[in-house]
DNA sequence: TTTTAACACGAAAACGTTTTCGTGACATCT
DNA sequence: AGATGTCACGAAAACGTTTTCGTGTTAAAA
């Protein structure tokens, strides 16, 4: 049950000074060869290694990265995470990570907990609630602190920062076209409430769409679901929701959805319906979930990147961590935007 | 771009010394009612915090728990980071995450950058390759320098430290039960090679209910897969494995797999065979996967309670640390045993 | 008036580093 | 021999806290 060894114990071991332990262990020009090697010896005898706390506070950098996420049970979260970690790692960095469950409340104390010190830099992705509510003042606060904030995702152009979004837009309108071009005529939407950023890019996506190919949205072809807390509402409803749209609409032969959960219960009720997927609806969905890889028929797919997003965004902070220390007033603050691709399987034709 | 407000500025600002801003802010009883008044209203205003580094480096604790985890695109992982992380901010601890990918160079570089004082103890899972080369060197020496270590799920009995595993003996037993009950006569087992611990515990559950029916088990029925990297093992190989072991045991009626993968790509192949699930195959998996959940047919599992497995880690751990500071040797290690639910869904009868 | 006690505050140490600066002991150059 | 330089090391400050202890001022007690 022995502490760690510091510079103070190998000192007074060895009958030297703290700062000539430190400069022999830095190989420092100013100690002779002899002490060099035999403080050396002596710390890699007791395996020593400089207290990273003592360093953060040094140095204040803590070389540590926060990423706060809605939710970590999810394909495309965890994607995120393994690519942040990844360039994290790479680059020298710690992650910590914060849910805030979709909750607003937890998103402040969240940030509250590591916004004291305990990190350089913010990756995160917003809660449902705090866009719902609109409320970015922890935000704000913490980028006056000097923290920088990267968002991915679900972002919003209130706050000022770097961000990485996927290409709602033109993932959403690609994958419509390929609706139209296997012919589908009457091409269903399931979306969420507009104030989920993405879910609105989406849906206008699905539009343009249509109307470069001069087909005219029906308002009747599009639901949008209020998941005010996703996956918590019941499945049973939401299903009820889609079998409704299916059933007032008879002649859909196309369904795009916005996520996963959606698009798997359109083809659930389709196929409860007696409809055949892809002969009778083709489904396409906006997702990197497995889920759709594994469903029968698997579900064809614009697929998010989400690995590379998370990439993309520990890069973009660790950036600006770094050349915060170089040059100043660098207020140029990037969006990247990464691409999609169309994934198909079997639920089209 | 201001930085954080500190103790020293605040003391500046209004005159007095550090102690008494700090005094004043804790509320001790040493300082006036003014001056009390005085320095919170101006801290407040400032919104001042302490500064987490420095109170680590101060109290030698950060309040800061490791979790290392093989992968975590992975229900079952990232449902156990979900319980670490909710008792961990209920109890004031921050998460901090590290990869190893299954690989036993990364899992060690990983534990070194994270044992040199920024944590306060480990959460781990073992990697694959550290299970397979049976090189356990670096839990030992992070143990011998006081940092605690809570294992969970993938275990090793060579290690004395503080565990949670998930009753695979009895789970496994009790689904195997289940299928012979069903009328199952010949039931196929699909698991791992032996080194992978749950993967052994589970095959031994299986055999253990056989021989509590009479039934003699079968060397051909049992199907070890070497997934020296599991999901990188590309899917074809994985179903004509299995496709394999269906066409030289015509008469299979019952399939356990040890995990979700296995379970579902059972199903897969079985269907392409012209087999009906469950009346002529019945499936259960070891998982907690949500593929079971949304398949078709869905598939009946054996739950592992991921996310209380991580509850149960993170106050082990927590228990362990706090406990720590009022009584020492108290070398007692606790196995948490978590029992396991069989799910009945459609791939049974 | 002198002693004592309470009060309100400041100085300093400690946590573990790194780094700047100072200095004593030599050796080298005129 | 005196001036100068090099070498090898130590002292101390700084990062931001908390806490122990000491102390000057004032009011109460003797």
């Amino acid at each position: 049950m022995k502490r760690k060894i510091t510079l103070k114990q190998i000192a007074r071991e060895l009958d030297v000074s703290i700062s000539t332990v430190s400069k022999a262990l830095r190989n420092s020009a100013e100690i002779s060869e002899d002490t060099k090697q035999k403080v050396q010896a002596f710390a890699k005898l007791y395996n020593y290694r400089p207290n990273n706390i003592a360093l953060s506070l040094k140095n204040r950098k803590t070389n540590t990265i926060g990423i706060i996420i809605p939710e970590i049970v999810h394909h495309f979260f965890s994607k995120v995470i393994r690519g942040v970690e990844l360039v994290a790692n790479n680059r020298g960095y710690n992650v910590i990570i914060g849910l805030s469950n979709e909750s607003f409340s937890k998103e402040v104390i969240n940030m509250d907990m590591l916004a004291n010190g305990s990190i350089d830099g913010f990756i995160l992705s917003i809660s449902k609630e705090t866009l719902q509510l609109q409320d970015y003042h922890h935000f704000n606060e913490t980028m006056s602190q000097g923290m920088p904030i990267v968002m991915f995702d679900r972002v919003v152009s209130d706050i000022k920062c770097d961000k990485v979004i996927v290409d709602d837009l033109n993932g959403a309108k690609n994958a419509v076209k390929k609706l139209i071009e296997n012919k589908c005529k009457s091409i269903a939407l399931i979306t969420t409430k507009d104030y989920v950023s993405v879910g609105k890019l989406r849906t206008q996506g699905y539009l343009e769409a249509l109307e470069e190919h001069k087909m005219t949205p029906k308002a009747d072809l599009i639901l949008k679901i209020d998941d005010t807390l996703d996956y918590k509402v019941d499945l049973e409803e939401l299903e009820s929701e889609i079998e409704q749209l299916f059933k007032s609409n008879k002649k859909i032969d196309g369904v795009f959805a916005v996520n996963e959960l959606y698009a798997l219960s359109a083809m659930k009720v389709a196929r409860k319906l007696g409809l055949d997927i892809p002969n009778d609806v083709q489904v396409i969905g906006f997702t990197d979930g497995v889920l759709s890889k594994h469903s029968t028929p698997s579900l064809t797919t614009v697929s998010q990147h989400a690995q590379h997003m998370g990439e993309k965004a520990a890069d973009l902070l660790i950036d600006k961590l770094e050349n915060e220390i170089n040059e100043d007033a660098d207020e140029e603050y990037q969006t990247v935007i990464i691409a999609t691709d169309l994934i198909e399987r079997e639920s089209t034709k």
